[in-house]
DNA sequence: GGCATCAATGTGAGCGCTCACCCCGATGGC
DNA sequence: GCCATCGGGGTGAGCGCTCACATTGATGCC
């Protein structure tokens, strides 16, 4: 810096106040020393920058570890909305939910200097440990659990699972099909209990048992072959596109149709479920929206405002799976 | 620090050299300065580290903003072998393609004082974006590239693209079927053109001309439409997973029957191939391996040495799509 | 016993930047 | 003509850490 000061003719704090675009340096000034960094190809140390401001302009993201399409869809719109405010995104995944990984990736942001951490981390788990550990800058939780413990700091925004998931059983009724059973992710997951609670809103206190499952098609297959078997629903809603996925494949092996059958659903919105046999109607999540609603929350706890908990409605594709044929 | 040091007796320079394990401290003097950094909850400040060591212990990652199968697990699979060697990984997501946005975000890490860079960058645009910009720390293009520019600190790392297309292609020649087409990714993404060329090996000079399309499910489908209205060959390798997916369901739609009336494979083994309609013969990446040999490669280039280019192999995985029924 | 050696620890400087504060000269109001 | 004001810019301290070097006492060897 004091290299790019003496080339432009000025002292080191003028160069700083170009850096920083201050309002009281003169356009003529200003250039001169923008030509200077030009040309001396220049660029400003960072790490002493937030040595001396505190602020790193960093965000720390926590994530599973897999390439779960909710999960990394997440990351990637957190990703665009931090940027946009000028943040750099920095990333820690972690392998299993309990608190002793999370209390790691913490102290690991925490010892960083990041200037506020977004969880996708979707346990319940995981929200008692991050509620544990007293943080000295803004947590966001991505989820859209109900039940997130009240402590300071910690925030939530998530897609309104329970209204994806309502959406979703309505539209089987609405088609005309009485028996809708859901295939329920892991219970705890806050998505897999909100895809529940959906759904069981709208089946009423007359509703089948659940079928709790994983996230993954295998889950969904061995599922399937077991309905095959024991005997088909009308309709069914699966907790993610994956375990629809699995369904479908089952079903195919077994002879059962789609949708002749039974009808089904899922939910994500998956790259390729418009490409299912047949294609899967689901509820799409917007996580652009997503990612900029949890990067503004991070934004209003620094200016010290206290941010309600927000949620984003979720959107139902309808495709082939769930219309039954003319 | 200073307040470790006084809790501690000692002095600050002490505490840093128990913070940095090194050897010559009596154990029960660390113990002394553990339990005074236990009891004041004190956090070593990593900008000041970097600041006079020049060393920030984090590796900038730059990938395409999409939540694709291939890109979301090469960045898992860094991030997974980056914090094995104790680094933090900073995400930069890019848009487009062009010098200008490589341009961006290389400034972006450097002026970060990233200690390596890695690039999940495919296309041939980007690489020689890259080679333009001369960078005081080493960078690896997770490619495999066979061209890549020879530039200094410009290394390469990647899964054997062409190695997995002459497996998928051989396969069905072993098969008995003797027409395989190839759908081609886009020509500018360096998987895509290796794959090509992977075919085009196996196949000979009597192969018929290839398709290119895009990545997309969509684009597997309407050729998929296209190729059942004009004329329908006995087998094609599809250049990824969606593209395949796109295939059967454009077949399944038409009544051609996959593997009956043509056999299928695809590329990447996404999550959930294992249950499409049928089932579909893929090859396999080893993402894990690939982040690792990448964190190698930067490792190597701090040490000095010359990093050879290095290729994972690919792996065939067999199932229905492609195998014809007795 | 004297000296080299080494383990264990302390001292001071400085990494590159921003912040608070100071300084200078031009302007304007009375 | 005098002083308050303000735009434009300079000065020095210090953020929290590590590095190079200094210091001390214990040990070993002749």
């Amino acid at each position: 810096m004091s290299d790019v000061a003496a080339l432009a003719g000025v002292s080191h704090q003028t160069v700083s106040r170009v850096l920083n675009g201050h309002p009281s340096v003169r356009p003529e000034t200003r250039e001169r020393v923008a030509e200077a960094i030009a040309q001396l190809g220049y660029r400003r140390n960072s790490a002493a920058r937030t040595l001396v401001t505190r602020r790193s302009g960093t965000l720390g993201v926590v994530t599973p570890a897999t390439a779960l399409y909710g999960p990394t869809s997440t990351l990637v719109g957190l990703e665009e909305a931090a940027r946009v405010v000028g943040w750099f995104v920095s990333v820690a995944t972690i392998r299993q939910f309990d608190g002793d990984s999370m209390h790691n990736a913490l102290e690991h942001f925490l010892g960083q200097g990041v200037d506020g951490i977004a969880i996708i981390a979707p346990t319940t788990e995981v929200a008692q440990a991050i509620a544990a550990i007293a943080s000295p800058v803004p947590v966001v939780l991505i989820s859209s659990a109900s039940d997130v413990p009240p402590v300071p700091h910690l925030h939530a925004v998530g897609v309104d699972q329970r209204h994806g998931a309502r959406l979703a059983t309505q539209h089987l009724l609405d088609q005309g099909f009485s028996e809708v059973v859901h295939v329920a992710g892991p219970q705890d997951w806050f998505d897999a209990q909100d895809r529940l609670a959906g759904w069981r809103e709208v089946c009423g206190p007359g509703a089948p048992e659940h079928i709790e499952a994983g996230w993954d098609a295998a889950d969904g297959y061995e599922l399937g072959l077991r309905i095959a078997r024991e005997g088909v629903p009308s309709a069914i809603f699966a907790a993610n596109d994956q375990l629809a996925l699995g369904l479908l494949h089952a079903f195919w092996e077994k002879g059962v149709r789609v949708p002749d059958d039974v009808a089904i659903v899922g939910f994500d919105d998956e790259v390729g479920a418009a490409h299912y046999t047949p294609p899967l109607t689901t509820v799409r999540q917007d996580f652009g929206a997503l990612g900029r609603l949890a990067v503004d929350s991070l934004q209003a706890a620094f200016a010290g405002k206290d941010v309600a908990r927000q949620q984003i409605p979720a959107e139902l594709v309808v495709r082939a799976s769930s219309v039954r044929r003319a």
